[in-house]
DNA sequence: CTACTATTAGTACCTAGTCTTAATAGCTTG
DNA sequence: CAAGCTATTAAGACTAGGTACTAATAGTAG
């Protein structure tokens, strides 16, 4: 069960990835070495120390927690957000979202990321989908990056309901455009 | 500016409820008490120290980050097929499906499965949508069972369009409902 | 005046580290 | 074979942000 360097460092890595809550002596344990030894593999590394990365972990969604709002929960990375007004969200399209036959991406994916997008742009708690209407009008292959920009065209505060317009592009070519009708529980 | 105990901490258990990364020493400047005081509150109060509140942050939003689980290929199981006429799949909502915050199926979930049937109903290689009208007539919930119901409706080869109806279901009350246009390359 | 509450102070100790210096073992290379 | 290098381990001083405990002080109520 001897590793050498490089083999451990990589578990390391792997291993607080995947338990960040695990403490220098905790992992001397497992990998059979001193506490020293982990501490210089994680300076060689840049692992900051458990608290630290737990504080990360903290961080990371508290912002979003207290407005309630799901943006970890947005399929694809959020990179502008105007609340009830518009926002802009980008999806890499890989393996995992194309058809093996002929590399395009399945439709869902697609409309993932704009409805997703859609819930987000919406300052309410409770945002659903109501109704959508969508047209796919090219088909986006691996490798590509769609840019989905929503905006909020509408809000009726007496039914509760507000629309969106998502447009996606690839390089700046159309690639999807959907009109969702929202449902709001606050509007 | 002077507040007494009572006061005081209820301002205290607001404040770090607000913000659980203050210290108490920046809290003794807050309220213009001593540390001491602060730590005295805590006591009673039985509010957890720094570490262990940014802990509690952290630990309740890793479970979350886990269990948001991304679209996977082929959305719901299929368990009848009749080649360019029908199709029934079934799609149990569970944790990652559904939204943390009230536990209903997020839209896009609902409309994989039923883009997914659709795609499969279709006798061909290359089926892709590409338009869809849809209607989420009723929230699903964490637990529940969608039977999604596809039947094409029209088969126009020339133009190498499919139209597909997919309706789906919780116990015979409709939930989904979706017009699919669907183009198919070798009709 | 005494009793009690609220506040403050101080000390020892804890965890999970950092940062630095130093020692040791096992190779390799001239 | 000695010198140099890498990897590992150890030891010591220091840190933040505390806990737990004892003790002192101020102000108020009976």
């Amino acid at each position: 069960m001897k590793r050498n360097k490089r083999e451990r460092q990589a578990l390391l890595t792997e291993t607080i990835k995947e338990n960040p809550f695990i403490t220098d002596e905790e992992l001397a344990d497992k990998f059979t070495v001193s506490v020293q030894t982990i501490r210089l593999d994680r300076l060689e590394l840049s692992i900051p120390e458990l608290r630290e990365r737990i504080k990360n972990v903290a961080e990371k969604n508290f912002e979003d927690e207290v407005r309630s709002l799901p943006l970890e929960e947005v399929i694809g990375e959020i990179i502008d957000m105007d609340l009830d007004n518009s926002a802009i969200s980008i999806l890499d399209i890989k393996k995992e979202h194309v058809f093996k036959r002929n590399q395009i991406a399945r439709g869902h994916h697609l409309f993932a990321q704009a409805n997703s997008l859609a819930v987000a742009v919406i300052n309410d708690e409770l945002a659903l989908t109501a109704k959508a209407n969508i047209r796919f009008t090219r088909s986006v292959l691996e490798g590509e990056r769609v840019v989905a920009k929503a905006k909020v065209i509408s809000i009726d505060e007496e039914k509760g309901r507000t629309l969106v317009e998502v447009t996606s592009f690839v390089n700046s070519e159309i690639v999807f455009k959907g009109d969702f009708e929202m449902y709001r529980s606050h509007a």
